[in-house]
RNA sequence: GGGCCUGUAGCUCAGCUGGUCAGAGCGCCGCGCUUACACCGCGGAGGUCGCCGGUUCGAAACCGGCCGGGCCCACCA
């Protein structure tokens, strides 16, 4: 593609392959821009450019099987203004798009969809068909899904995604992103397992991937662990249980909302200060129903005013109790199971017939079943003190889970994430101060969390549907996997699926059995992939040609919702296997707040769909409003900001159309001589100026502010002032003046364009065709120097000046009420001193604009603005 | 309990490092079919800048406190 360098220092050489319409309009653009656009390969992404001539974004891939909203929209839209603000200032903008197909939701919907289920201990099965297709709202009982391999239910997920994947690319074509849509990416392509696998043995290898057997926060429903990022702290209703135990010297209280966790208790622990308390530490308590005996002892993390100020320790009740079993060195006396349920076994530790009798009457429940029987016991025994007082808890919910974490201990893959190693802690902490978050404040958002962290990154899940470690162990004669010892693949095998790959030196006969080898179960967090997002679009793996020339990359753009999760993720796997930052600038949009001002969600089922809405108000009008939005701050929801930036984009088709209406466009400055015309130069020269510095430092708010305020003022005054001077003459004689008039009015056409481009794409090239080559979207960002050279120096203030003259003689007749195209035969305006120049200046135009025939003498005003004294208005009969 | 953001005309928001900052658009009222635009143009009315102190010659802007809104973290006996 040959590109026109048109500026105003080199003058249009050629007219538009289309003419200037007679009526202008904004139906079917964004189709039929988007086909030229397709068809030019407008967006293309050259790879042979270097690093510093690229400029490249980590698109946040959304997830496929939800559907898009405005939120996306909107935030979607702050990144396109970034990717064509930069691709004009002459950088080769990477921009791909991915699609995030990895994960808890998508297994759900193929799982629905398909009445299937994966099982990764099936064989893979050729040709496969699903027993139905499509869903009726309907959710499938997981005793009717047909279990499948995991190769199966991969394939599965991406027949599915497919179509989703084609809607979403539609509506974001729809929306006018620049994306190059030649480089997709799914976060659970081959391309992307093999680049989760291939980190994380080199995590292993560096010793930054471990595993560890430990208790951890669990889901019950979805029976795996989760990791600190993902928990919620969400109000749960419970209630306060004074329950005694039974020491030598009488009973001992202690207050619990969790009862049903008697049977796990493996102490008592108070402060050790605490005075009510420190007969009983070094002795002995039973407990009630079970009878088993547990010490009581004290700890300083015990708070004497919380509860009874004594408490029980249950393993495990929460993180305190996980604190004091590590340090207090407790007994494991786990009760709850994966499933969260009573373990159905009665635990060895409790002796009496009693007390086994009891744990009966709980084996199997749930913890809510187990409670009341519980309770029921302890009113039996009289150890139950008063009524339960009902309260209010927070406890900790996976965020996508609707019943409390209970506390399991597990096997699970670690990265070391700082939270557990001061020294790490400090080196990302340090890479967060590196990142240049837009807007600023953000930073400590990341800092707040680091700081917070209490342990490592949990990747691991008990899922099936995912990337699978990479990773077999041997089995010894008993059949006991020896874990200490992985058997992994090498890099060039990369993606595998242990659960039907075979490790190197053994045999497929040898799965499972003692002496062979078995697979790891488990599946990576779908955070454990998208980290990775930067290797992934930049080919790290497979192509290092591409992967120098794109990374570090630019710019991550994504939500606050999840700094915690996607941008400090990304942060660690690049801290760790590049030593360095994986962008250097961070932009943060904000929520899209309904009317109520909540955050809209797709649950509240009042959100538009988006495609209905860039149908109805049109997508230069949609980014219009979201670009009104700063990065970082919330914003309503708002249509009446659509629908003026739809004002804006006709206005700038019909004031095109009207600028080119005289004639050529010649865009040569040395045309230029009118000292207004100069003028609104030299004010243009400003805005981009002004502009340009906004935008490099991600405010495309204040920069589409400062276009469209002069743009206005372009219209209303300025291109009413000079319309009659860039008329012909009578006699079709060309004067200086009117040369003058139009060749300001095709310089600031064409700067205006260019402005306007990276919000309203659509309207801009729209124009752009009339009577520019190319794309105004490959055209040279504006330059603020060649329209300061065609101003020679005017001051912008003579605009405003006549401006200001103009708006009196139009009050004169607003107030007559009489039409705007009345003569004034005479009249007598009054300007203050600092006006009185502009205002001389301009004296013709502003005559012309305001329809003086007669005498128009100057006088003094002390106010500000402009009036209009005496005037006499030929009004016609 | 800790932290971040936020409170300016009816609405959505600008007001950057204290001195034409009391603004814009929408909405509202009135007028006007003017050879770019009626998906328009012109004119007008509207606010003691959440509240109370303080710093200063001067504060919407800086400091302290309070009140209101949003979000994050901690609190699970």
């Amino acid at each position: 593609m040959t590109e026109q360098n048109p500026s105003p220092t080199t003058p249009a050489p050629t007219r538009g392959t289309r003419a200037v319409p007679d009526k202008v309009s904004l139906d079917g653009i964004e189709t039929r821009w988007d086909a030229a656009w397709t068809e030019q390969n407008l967006y293309g992404f050259d790879r042979t450019k270097s690093r510093d001539e690229i400029y490249s974004i980590d698109t946040p891939p959304p997830t496929v099987s939800g559907s898009l909203h405005v939120g996306h929209v909107f935030s979607y839209t702050h990144t396109d203004v970034v990717a064509r603000f930069q691709r004009m200032r002459g950088r080769e903008v990477f921009y791909p798009m991915g699609w995030d197909d990895n994960g808890l939701p998508t297994e759900r919907r193929v799982q629905n969809y398909y009445g299937v289920r994966c099982d990764p201990s099936l064989p893979y099965v050729d040709g496969f068909e699903p027993p139905h297709e499509g869903t009726d709202g309907k959710v499938i009982k997981a005793a009717d899904q047909v279990p499948i391999s995991r190769r199966n239910f991969v394939e599965l997920c991406e027949r599915l995604t497919v179509e989703d994947e084609r809607q979403f690319e539609a509506l974001w074509r729809h929306l006018g992103l620049s994306v190059d849509w030649s480089t997709t990416y799914q976060t659970i392509s081959a391309e992307s397992r093999a680049v989760a696998q291939q980190a994380f043995l080199r995590n292993l290898a560096r010793g930054e991937a471990y595993q560890a057997e430990a208790p951890g926060l669990w889901d019950v429903t979805f029976q795996t662990a989760v990791a600190q990022a993902e928990l919620e702290a969400r109000d749960y209703p419970g209630a306060f249980h004074r329950v005694a135990f039974h020491g030598a010297g009488g009973p001992v209280h202690i207050e619990t909302t969790r009862p049903e966790l008697l049977a796990a208790c493996v102490a008592l622990i108070a402060h050790p200060d605490d005075e009510r308390y420190q007969h009983l530490f070094g002795t002995t308590v039973t407990t009630p129903l079970y009878g088993v005996e547990v010490p009581v002892l004290s700890h300083p993390a015990a708070e004497p005013d919380k509860g009874a100020g004594i408490a029980m320790c249950c393993t495990f009740g929460d993180l305190t109790d996980v604190q004091w079993w590590r340090e207090l060195q407790l007994p494991t006396r786990s009760v709850i199971g994966r499933d969260g349920r009573v373990l159905r076994d009665t635990p060895d530790w409790i002796a009496s017939d009693q007390g086994r009798a009891r744990y009966e009457e709980i084996a199997g429940k749930t913890t809510f079943s187990a409670r009341e029987a519980v309770v029921a016991g302890l009113r039996e025994t009289g150890d139950l003190e008063g009524e339960p007082q009902a309260t209010q808890r927070k406890a900790n919910f996976y965020e996508k889970g609707d019943k409390p974490l209970e506390i399991v201990t597990s096997r699970q893959w670690y990265i070391t994430n700082g939270g557990r190693d001061a020294q790490l802690r400090d080196a990302l902490l340090a890479r967060g101060a590196e990142l240049d978050f837009h807007p600023e404040f953000m930073q400590v958002r990341y800092e707040n969390w680091v700081g917070g962290l209490n342990g490592d990154w949990l990747i691991s899940r008990q899922r099936f549907f995912g990337v699978p470690f990479p990773v077999w162990y041997r089995l010894d004669e008993a059949g006991e996997p020896d874990h200490d010892h992985p058997l992994l693949p090498s890099e060039d095998l990369l993606p595998v699926d242990p659960a039907s790959d075979v490790p190197a030196g053994y045999t497929a006969d040898q799965r499972d059995v003692p002496g062979g080898f078995t697979a790891d179960p488990d599946i990576m967090d779908t955070w454990a992939t998208s980290s990775l997002t930067p290797q992934i679009v930049g080919g790290w793996r497979t192509d290092p040609d591409l992967f120098a020339r794109v990374f570090p990359m630019d710019l991550r753009p994504q939500g606050q919702d999840i700094i915690r999760t996607w941008l400090f993720s990304t942060v660690v796997r690049s801290h760790l296997e590049h030593g360095e930052l994986p962008w250097s600038d961070a932009a943060i949009s904000g929520w899209i707040l309904d009317p109520d001002r909540k955050k809209m969600s797709k649950s509240k089922g009042n959100v538009v769909t988006p495609m209905a809405l860039l149908e109805e108000h049109g997508s230069d009008a949609v980014r219009y409003w979201a670009a009104s939005a700063r990065l970082g701050t919330d914003a309503a929801f708002e249509i009446g900001q659509m629908k003026i930036g739809r004002r804006l984009a006709i206005k700038i088709l019909n004031a095109s159309k009207f600028a080119l209406s005289f004639g050529t466009a010649e865009l040569d400055p040395a045309l230029v001589t009118n000292p207004l015309d100069r003028a609104m130069l030299a004010g243009l020269a400003d805005v981009v100026e002004k502009a340009t510095a906004a935008l490099e430092g991600y405010d495309h708010t204040r920069a589409l502010e400062l276009s469209e305020t002069f743009f206005w003022t372009f219209c209303d005054d300025y291109l009413e002032l000079v319309k009659d001077r860039a008329y012909a003459g009578g006699d079709g004689e060309v004067s200086a003046g009117t040369q003058s008039a139009r060749a300001a009015l095709g310089i600031a056409l064409d700067t205006l364009l260019r402005l306007f481009a990276p919000v309203l794409p659509f309207a801009t090239e729209e124009v752009w065709s009339w009577w520019r080559e190319g794309s105004v979207h490959r055209a040279p960002w504006p330059d603020a120097a060649p329209l300061r050279a065609a101003a020679a120096d005017a001051d912008p203030g003579v605009v405003g000046a006549a401006g200001a003259a103009l708006a009196a003689l139009r009050k004169v007749k607003s107030e007559a009420k009489v039409s705007m195209r009345t003569e004034i035969a005479s009249v007598r305006l009054a300007v203050p001193d600092a006006l009185r120049a502009g205002v001389e200046i301009a004296l013709d135009d502003v005559r012309a604009a305001g329809r003086v025939t007669g005498s128009l003498d100057l006088a003094d005003h002390d106010g500000e603005g402009a009036v209009a004294h005496d005037a006499e208005l030929v009004v016609p009969a």
